[in-house]
DNA sequence: CTTGACCTTCCACCTGCTGGAACCTCTATC
DNA sequence: GATAGAGGTTCCAGCAGGTGGAAGGTCAAG
């Protein structure tokens, strides 16, 4: 990891761990834009510069690696939120970020279950459709009265 | 579908097919500030009558229903616009119609792997986290660390 | 000393509604 | 005729989770 820091950005890690914006998101792999907005809300606190620069600490970065990776499961910013402070907190109970995980992994199984039912209707809805240069058209009637379906 | 109507708004059948918006609200399975927001964004055109009030006619009624199924199969607005005009077409292609639709079929079938893919690693990490009071957590350890999945 | 790649802030916009305030209107009942 | 309550109206704000763009400051290289 810090060999990449080293590759990435050798002046500033010549001088200090500290690496501005552009090397943050390319190392956590999330858009500046997206890391100014994390800071807004709080998740993290960047150091500034005397030029205004945000100044990212190791810390941060790990932070944003982080949230990179807990969004990239679909939990919400304020699970991350949550999960952030648990990872924090060395007196945490593994117990509180199962149930976390628990609760986002229900509701991940509830959206699969509704996609597959619309996935089902739309799979054979497209197949009975000719689609061709005529008008009759089932997709069009089972909209129009999904009884029809 | 009539006999529905007579029975849900008599004095108004009565006189006329014309609706106000909780009538049309309970028949579409809509709510009135959805069916507003729907006029305001140009996807229906109730008219009006002379105390302000919007007034349905049963060609609106359809549109709506119409607009309620297919966003229940997770048409986008935009989608629904077209559809909307397919469906007033009455030379419409009927390959238009399920070009849209196997598009949109393309992008929930994509959206349920990404899914799975998810309710994979979050079922392994719930699995492999004990759950009690000690702060040892094997999510924590993988948001911090995706390798270590 | 200029060029171009960065960085900054701020404000608007996206999707698809939803909540609430402030106000008007209709209908039934007293 | 007054009034209560259930409708209806408009408008403005906000949700999640950012993204796009303008207007401007800064830095490093040539």
């Amino acid at each position: 990891m810090s060999g990449q820091i080293v590759a990435l950005s050798q002046r500033r890690q010549n001088r200090n761990i500290i690496m501005n914006i552009g090397d943050v998101s390319k190392l956590a792999g999330l858009p500046p834009k997206t890391i100014r907005y994390y800071e807004d809300i709080g998740l993290v606190t960047p150091l500034r510069g005397p030029n205004g620069y945000r100044s990212f600490r190791g810390s941060d970065m790990h932070k944003l690696a982080f949230l990179g990776r807990a969004r990239a499961l679909g939990f919400t910013i304020e699970d991350c939120r949550t999960l952030l402070a648990l990872w924090d907190d060395q007196d945490r109970a593994s117990a509180d970020v199962r149930a976390i995980a628990k609760e986002h992994l229900a509701q991940i199984e509830s959206k699969i279950a509704d996609l597959q039912d619309i996935r089902k209707t739309l799979t054979h809805l497209v197949k009975e459709c000719a689609g061709d240069d005529r008008p009759d058209c089932p997709i069009l009637q089972t909209l129009e009265n999904i009884s029809k379906q």
